[in-house]
DNA sequence: GTAGTGACTTGCAAGTTGCAAGTCACAAGA
DNA sequence: TCTTGTGACTTGCAACTTGCAAGTCACTAC
């Protein structure tokens, strides 16, 4: 028994364990996102993706969970949250930047990332 | 109707774009495998993350329908495949690169990935 | 004939996703 | 007071996916 095991992961392999966290159609959307500027519940839906509100509870619970992300009270009554991006979950922006790059070159009619996204660098 | 909804896309998001191919928690360990070597069914078999035969059939095929695989006979009978990437596939390689990176940065106990690995450069 | 090998295929239970509606805790307005 | 609106979830359910485990197929070797 490993130790990767012990913690309940697949294994040790640093590229299986970053995709037990974001391994998922939705998370690195999300992600992206929260690298644009986004930080409410309302804005998220707002995405032309147009994830489901179940979808979105769950993902931001697991993003908070894993450190991904903190939730910030903007209002008391009722609390409402908004959700910004840790020093961890910012340093997955190389990560979603060379999905950018990959699906520019080799799939048809994406969009082009504005220059500053592809410029930027992280921590 | 834009250009990327008409092909069945969530969106022209090119991150939205890569994870309708990619998102999910085995292709790139698959890529993975096929990055240091491994063509055949069994060797992905005998990964440490233990990959059930069903869902590797399953990834096989996507990878070969979204142009990431070839599939070479190597022996007639009965007819038998190894799978090795092609340029779009090894494209990917960046994006694995990265998640090695960040995994090794932030999640604890994962391996350590050898220096060729880390200091490969794509095409 | 039997046994072994490698590459799948199949049956099934559990888990996940997407759709759509509903609920909750407020605030604002009549 | 009541009604309406807002934002953030929650819920019910059908369809789909995953993981487990066994089975099947097309061979070869003995």
């Amino acid at each position: 028994m490993t130790e990767a095991k012990r913690s309940g992961r697949r294994s040790g392999c640093p590229i299986a364990t970053t995709l037990e966290i974001v391994g998922d159609r939705w998370t690195l959307v999300i992600l992206r996102d929260m690298l644009t500027g986004k930080t409410r519940f309302s804005q998220f839906l707002d995405s032309p993706e147009k994830i489901t509100t179940n979808i979105l509870t769950d993902r931001l619970a697991l993003m908070e969970r894993e450190g991904l992300v903190r939730k910030i009270p903007y209002q008391l009554r009722p609390q409402r949250f908004e959700y910004s991006l840790t020093d961890k979950g910012e340093a997955l922006f190389p990560v979603v930047q060379e999905m950018c790059r990959w699906a520019n070159r080799f799939m048809g009619d994406t969009w082009r990332p504005p220059e500053s996204f592809m410029a930027r660098r992280s921590a």
